[in-house]
DNA sequence: CGCTTTTGACCGGCGC
DNA sequence: GCGCCGGTCAAAAGCG
């Protein structure tokens, strides 16, 4: 089919981004302060609330940095999504309008938190990170192929040949931490390229301690990141925004 | 019994 | 305006 994105000969994917993307090995973090900042804030460790989420705007474009450097097919990601007003009865969640428990706050922006990605491979999706984590959906997600990726499937070099891409998909979940009082998200998949690596973006702080690591909280330096680490995300490599 | 996962449907933004 | 797609909801099923 053709619910392919029109195929950027000129390599949009390599242009496209106006993000300074830093792919560091979490082994050898210590040389990207920023890298370090951005893996912090993420998991609410020693926060720098540089990011102030004022700016929506860039915000949106956080998503784009996974996708495109990882080869995924360009998604257009919406900054703000006002869920807005109001008046309507067909509330959200597409569920009977007879809920009123389920007041969703409309009529508020919602604001994109921070997002950082980690590069994992694991034959295990879920990674643990001393966090409680919450599935609460899933979707199969659609991915263009563009010259330059090794083809090893007959089926997809047909597809390929005749079109310039092809599509395969992959599997994405969503989770959110079962603290209640704690919005941070995240979203694994496994990378369309290689199967046997695990994407797991994470998107806000975590505003209390991990449940799994004997000392949660607050570190103070990259070392003690790294050994706060599991041996699966161990071997990441960090997707860095700044 | 309570918590988690699965799954289909829906909402809203975005591109055409 | 329409269709696609990412993100979310919530009922049902699964599990300890």
């Amino acid at each position: 089919m053709d619910d392919a994105p029109n195929p950027d000969p000129g390599g949009h994917f390599a242009t496209d981004s106006n993000w300074n993307l830093a792919l560091t090995p979490i082994t050898s973090i210590t040389s990207s302060l920023a890298t370090e900042r951005a893996v912090y804030s993420g998991f609410g460790w020693n926060l720098q609330p540089g990011h102030t989420s004022s700016e929506p705007g860039s915000f949106g474009d956080l998503d784009r940095i996974d996708a495109e450097n990882l080869g995924f097919a360009p998604e257009s990601i919406s900054s703000s999504s006002s869920e807005d007003p109001p008046d309507k009865s067909t509330g959200s969640g597409g569920k009977p309008p007879e809920i009123p428990s389920k007041v969703r706050k409309k009529g508020q922006k919602r604001i994109r938190q921070p997002r950082f990605a980690f590069m994992t491979k694991s034959e295990v999706d879920h990674l643990e990170d001393g966090y409680r984590w919450r599935k609460y959906g899933q979707k199969a997600v659609k991915i263009a192929h563009f010259p330059g990726l090794k083809i090893e499937q007959p089926d997809l070099y047909v597809s390929f040949r005749s079109t310039g891409y092809f599509i395969t998909s992959t599997k994405r979940s969503y989770y959110r931490c079962t603290n209640s009082k704690c919005t941070v998200k995240k979203r694994v998949e496994r990378s369309s390229e290689d199967p046997t690596i695990v994407i797991t973006t994470y998107e806000g702080q975590h505003c209390h301690h991990t449940v799994g690591f004997p000392r949660g909280g607050i570190i103070s330096h990259e070392a003690t990141l790294v050994n706060h680490l599991t041996p699966q995300f161990r071997n990441s490599i960090i997707l860095e925004f700044s």
